[in-house]
Order: structure tokens, then sequence, then C-alpha cells
DNA sequence: ATATATTGTTTCCATATAAGAAACAATAAG
DNA sequence: CTTATTGTTTCTTATATGGAAACAATATAT
């Protein structure tokens, strides 16, 4: 039986001085307010009420009761309430986690705008190219880029990234421009091993997904410092547009072999749970799709 | 399921970050430990940790839910303590009903002398020659003298009230001293009528009970009155000693046809309910008791 | 690597409980 | 004297409770 309740109809009792107007506001019979407070006076080994059949009387045990409850009751309804509102409106800090590359402008350029939209979320960046663990490290959300692995959380495709091959003008001028994907074995391949090591590379040609293995004598987990390193002409890098979108835009990079470009690869936003998602996240995950609807603004440059 | 349960589980839960943890202390089943946080987080709408088998972490809801649950739970806690507390020791007021002729006398002395040995009860007493009515006047313990009629009460009988016929000596001086309970009909006979109306008065004659009518010209439901008019010589009385005994210790009133004298009257402590009888009442109750043990202090003179 | 132990969840089932309808006892009111 | 209303009790049924065991996931030990 419901201590809670059982104080609700007690409390019902003593303001209506009747168990049978009692019941009727809450909805219940007769019977069981009955119950219920007999159930509260054997818990607590008292009596609470005076009562005949047509008499009924707070006993002073039962008015001193009777004080604390509805402070009690009205603690409990309080705090459900703010916490329904905490949940349903967005509110609290965000704490996300996501590749640097990623994040470190697409994402900060996005947050800038949700938090202006939701002034009361508060933001926690953590930049990291290692696997995130949505528990233990507390994280709300999380990009990756790439196929997933774990579905021990929920993924959510929220934009597309393009990956190109490209390279310094300077670095194309000195090499030649590979025109076709196997010409790539003549060339220095920087290697972009993001979460995963990837020292093939993927193409289309003729409708059919071909890998090349592809070699170079730079291997590096951050996608930023590969960009750097085609810039300066180091070699050629196979990278998704959000990093290198807007160095081939104003010429600092050249795209090649765009012919035989892979599939995009989905951008997800993971979280823990389906049910209850709590409206900061829900409204952050909403507005980075739409962010990047009906196509990723770093997918195209010409 | 019990709302108030389900709030100590949560808050074990989250203090132990273990499911098995809180379960143990608790001593239920990690089952339930389980479904009990389930229910919370239903009723709520809220996820309160996330979680997989191996981590457990607080969600922020579930953080600003736990600042709270620990108040409240302490708050349910303290209060059942001191309304249990409050009932078994002997605290608070004590309302008290009585005839005045027990009340005015007998039931102060007892009350002084309970009311130092217990001295966080305060009392209001009330003497009146009515029946009272428990539950509507709000009366914890009231007196009665005689049968009981009503028994939607408890009784507890403390004393025995004997009864005497007396008239002052003077007017026996001038009327003659009766016999024998005939004798009364040719004597100027006050009827005493506390709550009943008597206009018969009761003897006992060779082990049997006789009762004789008799007649006057005084009626009166207070047996002060009756004793003050008894002294005066108005006529003769059957009054409890408990009214009289004094008078006739000191040669006031004369006892008169003593070897005729009926059964004693009960003298009853009458109250609400037996079970859950708070401390206050159940003491001096018990208290009232040993007084009068083993025979009450006004029946004898000699 | 593989085995083991421990976690939180789920399933299953006997048992206990909740809830209300109706009968009941007590007592005001008409 | 009848009627209506009160709080309680009884009775029955549908539901919920609670734990054992199976389960899935994942640390830790060997």
């Amino acid at each position: 039986m419901d201590k809670v309740m059982s104080m609700r109809v007690f409390s019902a009792v003593a303001k209506n001085n009747s168990f049978s107007d009692a019941a009727k506001k809450l909805s219940i019979s007769k019977a069981m307010a009955s119950k219920h407070v007999q159930n509260l006076e054997n818990t607590l080994g008292v009596r609470l009420f005076n009562r005949t059949t047509r008499k009924l009387n707070l006993t002073d045990v039962g008015n001193a009761y009777y004080e604390k409850v509805d402070s009690i009751l009205s603690d409990i309804d309080e705090t459900e309430l703010a916490i329904s509102r905490l949940n349903s409106e967005p509110k609290g800090k965000l704490k996300i986690m996501a590749p640097p590359s990623f994040g470190a402008f697409h994402l900060s350029r996005a947050l800038s705008v949700y938090l202006r939209k939701y002034p009361d979320v508060t933001t926690e960046i953590e930049l990291s190219n290692r696997m995130p663990d949505l528990v233990e490290d507390g994280i709300d959300l999380a990009f990756h880029v790439g196929k997933l692995e774990d579905s021990s959380f929920v993924a959510r495709k929220i934009a597309s990234a393009r990956r190109v091959v490209c390279a310094s003008p300077y670095y194309l001028k000195q090499n030649g421009t590979p025109q076709a994907p196997n010409d790539l074995s003549k060339h220095n391949c920087m290697v972009y091993a993001p979460r995963t090591a990837l020292n093939e590379w993927e193409f289309i040609k003729n409708n059919e997904q071909v890998t090349v293995k592809i070699s170079g004598d730079i291997q590096c987990n951050d996608g930023d410092a590969l960009r750097i390193a085609a810039i300066q002409g180091c070699g050629i890098a196979q990278l998704p547009t959000y990093i290198v979108g807007l160095d081939i835009q104003s010429g600092r990079l050249n795209a090649i072999l765009e012919e035989f470009e892979p599939e995009n690869l989905p951008v997800y936003a993971i979280y823990n749970h389906r049910k209850y998602l709590s409206a900061k996240i829900q409204t952050f995950i909403e507005f980075m799709y739409e962010q990047f609807q009906p196509e990723a603004y770093w997918n195209e440059w010409t």
C-alpha cells in the first residue's frame, strides 16, 4: 500500500473532516480511504482519528502528524514537478564529445547558434579522437564519423561526410597529378587513422567499390595535422570535406580523382538511450540535424 | 509499488553507485532494486541513471532529484519517529471530563500528583453531569460512576463508590432515625439524579436487593448541592461516600441504615479505543487505578 | 586467450495485495 | 418510525509484487 497515497488520503480526510468526502475528491472508494488511514495508523502505531460512524476528530497525535504531512506532500509534488520540467525544457549542462577536426570548427560554429537559442543550456566539450564511453565519461552526446561498431548506444545520422583526395598545387606540379586510383601507388599518401587505422583508400570505379593500398611517410589520427601537411606539400591525403572543403574552395588544395569518389561517410550523433531523452539533448540533436539539411555545406565548393 | 520505497532504493543506488550493493543494504533482490528505479523513472518520465551492466552514472536530472530525495526521506523518517515518540511518552494535553462531585475534589487531588510525575502533560478538565460524547467533544478520558449504557467506547473500572444514606444530626434529632429502608417513606428524601434520574433507592436486605420508592422536595443532578442541603438539615440523601465521606468522618453528617447498604457502584474511566492508546492516557488510567487500590480511601471512615 | 565472476535486466510464477461492490452497524434528520 | 448517510467489514477478482533463475554484457584472473 503506497505510503504517499495513504498520506494524501489522511490529509484529505483531515481537511474535509470526512472519509466519504475525501474519497470522492480523490476518486477512490470510501472503503479504500478507510483502509489507507488504517494503514498509516498501523505503520505509525498510533491512532490518528477518533471516529464513530458519525463523528470524526483528529487525535492530538493525528494533529501533530497532519501539520507535517502537507509539507512533505507538497515537497514531493514540487520536486517531481521541477524534475519533469528540468527534463522537458532545454536546460543544464550538455557534455559533448567530438573528433577535434569536426568539433573545433563545425561543432562550435553550430553550438554558438544553439546556445543563443537556448540560454539555459551550458556546454562542456571534449575534443578527442578516442572512442567515447558515454556512461563512464558522463557524456550526453558524442559525434562520430564513419561506421559504428558498438551498438550499446543510440545513433542518429545527422549529416554525411564526402571524402576527397587532395594535395597542394605545388605538390601536384612537382609530382604530377594522378589520373586513376592505381596511380597513387607512386605517390606519398598520408594515412589518416581516425579511431581506426586506414591504410587503404576507397574509391568507386564503374559503379564498383575498389580499395587501393596506399603508403606514405606520415600516419596521423588527427585530420587537421594532415591538412596542414597537405597544404605544405608533403603529399596526398584522402580527407573529409569538412576538413579540407574551405582549402579546396580557396585553392590552397586541389581535389583530384573526383570522378572516383567513394560513398560519403555517415556523421552520427550518439547518445545513451532513446526513452526519456532530456530536452537539451533532444533539441540539440534536432538542431544539428537541421544544420546540415538537405546537404552539409562542407560538401560543396563549386 | 511504494513510492517511498522506490525513493529509498534510488537514494541507495546513487550512494553506492551500484544496484547490487544497494539491494544488499536494503535486503531486497537486485531485481527489485532495478524495478524500483524503473518505477521512479516511469512516474517522473525521466532517465535517472545512465547505466550499462558495468557502469553507472547519475544523469543530471537524476542528480537534481537525488539532492531532494534524501531530505524528503529524512523528513518522513523524522516525522514518523516524532509521532511514535509522541505516543509512547506521556506528553501533550489530556482532556478529561468528570462529574463535578467526583472531579472537583478527588480528580484534581490525584491529577496534581500525576502532573508532577509527568511534567510534559497538561490538562483540560471539564466538569459536567452530562454524559460525555468522547469523539464530538474531543475528550481523551471521562469518568463515570454507575452502570454503563453505551458501549461505543472502552471502560476500565478504577474504583468503587460506596453509597450511604445520611442526614445531619440535627435532622435526625428532629425527625427520628430510620431503622429500616421502609421507614424512609415518612422522611424527606432528596433525590440525587446524576445523568439518570433515581427516584428509587437500592438496599440489600437478607442478601436480596430491594428498591424503595422515595420522595422529597429536592431533586438535583449535582451531588455537592445535595450534600450541602443534607448538612443543613433539609433531609435525607443517599450519596456516594466520595461526596460525603469526610462529612461523616467529621460528624457533620450521620450515616444511617448502614446494615442495608447496597452494592458499591463502579467508577469507570472511559476512553475511545484500546488499540494505539497514547501513553499520556494509558499512564493516567493506570495511575488513577493505583490510587484507589486496594480500596478507595473515601469508602472508609471508622 | 580463455575462463570466471559480477553486473544490471528480464522472465517466470506463486503469492500477496489492491480495489471496489455490497452488506453492515451506527446514528442523524425528517 | 423511516430514511439517508456515515465509517467499517467482507467478499471477490484482477493486478501487482517480489524473488529465483536465466540472461546478456563486461571486467578480472588465469
